[in-house]
DNA sequence: CCTATTTGGGAAACAGTCCTTACTAGAATG
DNA sequence: CATTCTAGTAAGGACTGTTTCCCAAATAGG
């Protein structure tokens, strides 16, 4: 009917919120004595002291055994626990598995990569995957508590699986990621679209910083989009929003067509796909002779459109185009000055990072391990899951919000 | 860097959780005893007798001097004090003015309205939307605390003013809601399109119940559309989200062009406008001879471009169509019917609510009411606003947030 | 009419949180 | 060696919310 309930106040959340605090300031720093956790937080120093303590006594913190050097008395320094675990990042495209483990102070502390043939098939980047999250897993002390996965093919949000659509590229292929991580990550598993991390990158460290309301755009062999609105990339009822293969645009002739269509009526495709043959694409576009810029100037169009459409729709502040050829100057210039004479004209820039996809979904890994560790810090039966998801029934193993 | 630093932890932290508590309580239910706020917060008899008295003594709570009757010791009944003052929703359009006054149970409790010719023109609008206002004010003990406009144009994010676009009617016209009801209203003005409400309340308690993911579409005099990302309406940088007056489709001929010149081409406009002649198109839609079904084919057709791109980059679960002429069953079934063959179909239902806007934004209201209610019981210097907004500076006197 | 029952409300005692203030321990500085 | 500075602790205070118990008042039932 209306707002939801406020919480019931309690002692204990008192202190849930003290120990919250300590945390978080021993996550943004390796070590600090009490003292200065006190300084950090603004919360008292016998308060602190009890935190300590208690955060001690369950495992969750431990004293390095460094004391201060200095005028005073020595001071004991705490850190994180050792065992808290780690979450583990991966990225699937083609090309390869790209796997990270990240401990909750933010620190890749290891990394493992593998490589996969284009004709690998789905079997294989499901083995390559549980391979390198098995290694991954044994080299980190306290294991893998939550993992993040980037796939270069759409995800159904709901279950995380990787899904085939018509008329676009099934670059991966049919993955499950959260079953194949099962045995080697302990808590929930994270997947999305590499665009949508991407732009999760862009939006809090790249070119699209500080800006709550932008449109991504990535050109490489698949066509995708990502839409920022109010600070977070918006995934839609099936995670299938940006996908916008099948969006209609102008084609080489002027008429509408969709837009996978414009690069198969350019021969941009890879044979028996409707993969983009980025290669082709490249030597077409470069250069300044007759066809080069005919060729970018039908791509500007179509992608114009596209854009337009994502204007009226979404009315963004800006629109970011990354991906293997969407990046390059001379096709954001050509983008750029053909959307500039639209009605509704949006500043265009190139992305600005490079791996986006992996470096977005490392800061959501980062976000959902210190969750966990700061919920394994509150004893039980406490609701209020910090990121609104309802703690009834065993809890999903594939989540895929945010 | 991460995530936002917890709050620090205060025993005042409880003290407001508990009064917000007993006043969410009296909000629900039009008086209750001292035991019965306890049954209902699950919150201790003597904590709340606590509150009942802090909030009392605040001016916020008053007894109302009915005792129980029944079988044990005669209670107290406490309720919400008077004078707290309502909530002023106002809906304008070119028909007219339409206002009412809700208090912080909801209840409606003055409305208001006042008729506006077509000619009527910004200042008569503002100077009609001015006596409306001032009219309620006198007429509620506390007055009117915030105001929830809805206007029949776009509106934009920052500023609340009503904007203007090119090939776009302005059937309100210029006019800046907010300094309207400065002298009237004493708290935040919020603005919105008529039709970001009528999705909200569609949302809310309408087609869209429960659906997370959908996108309103409004054909009437005006055209607009309304994307519902995660639950929220998503405005978009500027409020501009979902203007799709320009959006290219599948004009007459199939050629393509902008979504309002397909009325343009079938002579479906007002003259002198862009705004569209509904009784006009009303009369060629209706019946079943060669002309009306070529019509609605024709339009069907234009409207399911604009879906189509809807969908693609939303990937909403179901699309709500209302408005004067969008929700006639003829139409909805022809849309339906061709957009049902379009590469990735989606449910197409008409809207459910008669004056949704307004129901919208009387929601809205009602909300900011008691949110303001509630922040009244905390003193003073204190940060958390609950929407999220910068406690800095002396607070923007229009809001469009959400 | 009187008693048992039932219900709202209040008082007292308790447990727990955080804070302020003061103090102690210990190390470097001069 | 005295001074100075710092980390940590101890004691006491101010509050919160809860539990427990009791009282007052009104009804139901005999």
């Amino acid at each position: 009917m209306s707002s939801p309930p406020p919480p019931r106040p309690s002692l204990e959340m008192l202190r849930a919120l003290t120990d919250e605090n300590v945390l978080r300031a021993l996550m943004d720093r390796p070590r600090l004595t009490r003292a200065e956790i006190s300084a950090h937080t603004g919360i008292s120093k016998p308060t602190i002291s009890d935190s300590v303590a208690r955060l001690s006594a369950a495992g969750l913190v431990v004293d390095t055994g460094e004391r201060t050097a200095g005028r005073g008395r020595a001071g004991s320094y705490y850190c994180l626990a050792p065992r808290l675990g780690a979450a583990l990042v991966a990225s699937i495209t083609p090309h390869g598995v790209v796997a990270e483990a990240v401990d909750a102070h933010g620190r890749v502390v290891e990394q493992v990569r593998a490589g996969l043939g284009r004709t690998a098939g789905a079997d294989l980047a499901a083995r390559t995957l549980a391979a390198v999250a098995g290694r991954l897993r044994t080299r980190v002390p306290g294991g893998l508590r939550t993992a993040v996965v980037s796939a270069a093919d759409p995800v159904d949000r709901t279950t995380g699986r990787l899904v085939r659509l018509p008329d676009a590229p099934f670059l991966v292929g049919d993955l499950d990621p959260a079953a194949v991580l099962a045995s080697s990550v302990t808590g929930p598993v994270l997947v999305d679209n590499d665009v949508n991390w991407a732009a999760r990158a862009e939006h809090h460290a790249g070119r699209a910083q500080g800006v709550d309301d932008f449109v991504y755009v990535h050109l490489g062999e698949g066509l995708g989009c990502a839409v920022v609105h109010d600070g977070a990339v918006r995934r839609g009822r099936h995670g299938l929003a940006g996908e916008i293969a099948h969006l209609h645009t102008a084609g080489p002739d002027g008429t509408a067509m969709p837009l996978t269509e414009v690069f198969a009526a350019l021969g941009l495709r890879r044979p028996a796909s409707t993969a983009i043959d980025v290669a082709a694409l490249e030597s077409a576009v470069a250069g300044d002779d007759e066809r080069a810029r005919r060729v970018r100037t039908v791509l500007a169009r179509a992608i114009s459109g596209v854009l337009a459409a994502a204007v009226s729709l979404a009315d963004p502040e800006m629109i970011v185009v990354g991906g293997a050829w969407g990046s390059r100057p001379r096709m954001i210039a050509a983008i750029g000055d053909h959307f500039g004479h639209s009605p509704r004209p949006v500043r265009v820039a190139a992305a600005g990072l490079t791996a986006p996809e992996l470096t977005g979904a490392r800061t959501r890994a980062l976000e959902e391990l210190r969750s966990l560790v700061v919920r394994s810090a509150r004893p039980a039966g406490d609701r209020t899951p910090s990121k609104g998801r309802a703690p009834s029934s065993p809890a999903p193993r594939a989540i895929g919000d945010r």
